[in-house]
DNA sequence: TACCAATGCGTCAAAACGACACAATGAAAA
DNA sequence: TTTTCATTGTGTCGTTTTGACGCATTGGTA
């Protein structure tokens, strides 16, 4: 199918297709360079940037949504996911933005389930920067990701969105733990020192962070050492993934 | 407009007036007895109970359309409601139970939005149960109070959705404080207790409990003292509303 | 070979916590 | 009227947790 008939069949008959009035978005964070980042889609001709999102299909379930979505934007399988909002402002329409694409496209479409209200569920996930092939959708001409604290002018109501997914991470982070998605397999402990307090936004106690974390008992140290460092050479630790996802389950009740 | 028109334009217009495929379902807890209820209403027909529920408007947000359904049900207003999950089983659908409906009442329609799959965003409210007028909607027969111990079996998930509810709150107490739409004005310091106990599920050592209680700073102590009652006579207590809001926004950090 | 920044482990005082003691109260019982 | 006694208000005490920080060790680098 062309691009222009696959809009079309889209804008005319996707309704048939996806539930009506509710639609997904997903903020993708990631950890690089000792800075969070999220990955945003650059809407075509609205000249604005986008959360990756989507639409439900008629016999799916809204998570299986959220992680189909998150897959197309980044190749990703597997991640855990978690709906945190549903934002609901009666403006919250993509009308003008969709109609002016229509017509730098030159579809013709008068009506159309794309022009309503929609309410759309907002899904976070936290996944490992380095294995992300950023894929844009067919709306969108790039895929890229941005510094948390440089963001762009964004469509919508979609900062909003992103800083309440950032608080809703922040304030889990003391309940869950954080950083299996987000570190390679081997890590310091200052390596998710690090990712904490990029998270929470303030430094964090090195010796008093290791004292909490090893207590919580997720962390499995290795023998191994980190070779080629400037200065003493710190050990390797790995989660130990039985316990990393009991904690995430029943909740570790540890304040940092 | 006749119950019969009123029913047949709900069938076949109601998508004009309201979204599609989502809706809105509270869960409105009171406190009575030194027992935590919860308003129900019996489905006329399903013989089946189910939690207050309903659409939401075209033009319309939908926190106020909870809060709609709410005074619909209570006659109460100006309640702090709490939007808490999205349920989205591909399966969330009333068609079987609509159409039984539609049969008993002798109309028939063959499509309509009410067959289609919902998606449902769970709303929770805290009320004073004496000041309660529970009304039940066109679909139901009563609208009535449970235990929250002794339920009875209910339509689709919404005993799931109950429970998520509850779970929520009993979470959440510990960084928010709870009992100002619970308990009356005047209140005691065991009546406030045994709230929270009754929410948590299990016993709160008094003396421990009125320290941390009167730590963060949400109560007055009034210079009344109960009347009536066998033993020492109790103080009552009121809220400082302007730090209980407070509390409510930005949370407190105690541990129960 | 000395330096030095980061690591790993430990210390210590203050605060918080759980468990519990005890006097005061005031209606009900004797 | 006096005694009883369940409940309230406040305080104690030993333990645990917390935040802040000291210091020897390590291993590449100057």
């Amino acid at each position: 199918m062309s691009f222009e008939k696959e809009i079309k069949e889209h804008f005319l008959n996707g309704h048939k297709k996806y539930l009506r009035n509710i639609s997904v978005d997903c903020i993708i964070f990631g950890f690089h360079d000792n800075e969070l980042k999220v990955l945003l889609l650059h809407a075509k001709y609205a000249n604005q940037w986008a959360l990756p999102g989507g639409f439900i299909l008629q016999q799916e379930h809204m998570d299986d949504a959220a992680k189909r979505i998150l897959l197309q934007r980044t190749g990703l399988d597997n991640i855990f996911m978690k709906q945190f909002h549903a934002f609901s402002q009666p403006d919250r329409s993509t009308k003008a933005i969709n109609q002016q694409f229509l017509k730098n496209i030159q579809i013709e479409i008068k009506e159309s389930w794309m022009f309503e209200r929609f309410i759309s569920v907002g899904y976070a996930a936290l996944v490992d920067f380095t294995k992300v092939n950023p894929t844009p959708d067919v709306f969108s001409t790039t895929c890229e990701w941005f510094n948390i604290h440089s963001l762009p002018d964004m469509l919508l109501d979609h900062k909003n969105i992103l800083t309440t997914a950032l608080q809703n991470l922040q304030s889990n982070l003391n309940d869950h733990p954080v950083g299996y998605n987000l570190l390679p397999a081997k890590f310091t402990m200052t390596d998710l020192r690090i990712l904490y307090e990029t998270i929470l936004g303030r430094t964090l106690d090195r010796r008093n962070f290791q004292r909490k974390i090893t207590a919580i008992n997720i962390l499995k140290k290795l023998d191994e050492t980190k070779k080629g460092v400037a200065h003493k050479a710190p050990s390797f630790y790995k989660f130990d993934l039985k316990q990393y996802n009991k904690a995430l389950k029943t909740g570790v009740g540890f304040d940092l």
